[in-house]
DNA sequence: TTTTTAGTTAGCTTGCTGGCTAACAGTTAT
DNA sequence: ATAACTGTTAGCCAGCAAGCTAACTAAAAA
């Protein structure tokens, strides 16, 4: 159960930086090699090289090394994680939302005859 | 631009942590105090306090202040933000995998006609 | 008006993140 | 065999994250 958790906190994680949102984003087109990935980010490669390794911590990208290039594909299955969590999320505020806009009909029925009162508190 | 990832780094962060998930799906289901938030977490107030703060920074959460009780709410427009990337990512995807079934169709034709010279190989 | 409650601010630790350079290793090309 | 290419390792730095305690403020209750 605590592994769930450390598996949403490394694919969140890993989604929470431009960097690697752009990865994910330029891996959803096509496998790439580290060299590729690199090129558009103007940044050392040891940099981004840690970010691939984030990225497959989180199990949103595998990669395996051919002769000296390694590449990378997307693996949708960690995508597919926060989008259940977030629907379970979803599913319980809309169930919330459905009670609630009984209470809020509710209230405002009780608005409706509180504004006579709150005339005669006009300053 | 650069404000649209922003957003999305702050939020994807702010729900890389289990302690804070676990605050939004508290918040899913009603609004509650900070000190009704703590309860729960077995950690000091300044602590839960600083979840807090990251989630409304984030724009997960908003909250107000009235007496002595803060109390908080989930604001599920944020959420809608990362589904948004996420939908965008998947569609992205799922079109190159429909170019890639033509092409994985192609690729098993052409190893059966290599499975002839294949045999010759045998060691 | 004192006490309790609810939250906040300040300040400290520990450890990770995101970036760099420099040096090394293994693979392919000449 | 050497040179060029592609990653990788090591080590450094600045800054943020996540936790703590202690001390403070403001509102409610007694």
């Amino acid at each position: 159960m605590a592994n769930q958790s450390t598996q949403l906190d490394h694919v969140f994680g890993a989604l929470s930086d431009a960097t690697r949102r752009a990865i994910v984003m330029r891996l959803c087109e096509s496998e790439a090699s580290v060299g590729e990935l690199a090129k558009p980010f103007d940044m050392a490669l040891p940099s981004l090289m840690k970010h691939v390794r984030i990225l497959e911590n989180s199990g949103l990208v595998v990669s395996e090394k051919t002769g000296r290039v390694r590449t990378c594909a997307l693996q949708t299955e960690a995508l597919e994680t926060i989008e259940v969590w977030l629907t379970a999320q979803r599913e319980i505020w809309e169930q919330r939302l459905d009670r609630l806009e009984i209470h809020v009909a509710k209230l405002k029925k009780r608005e409706k005859s509180n504004a006579h009162k709150a005339k005669s508190k006009s300053k």
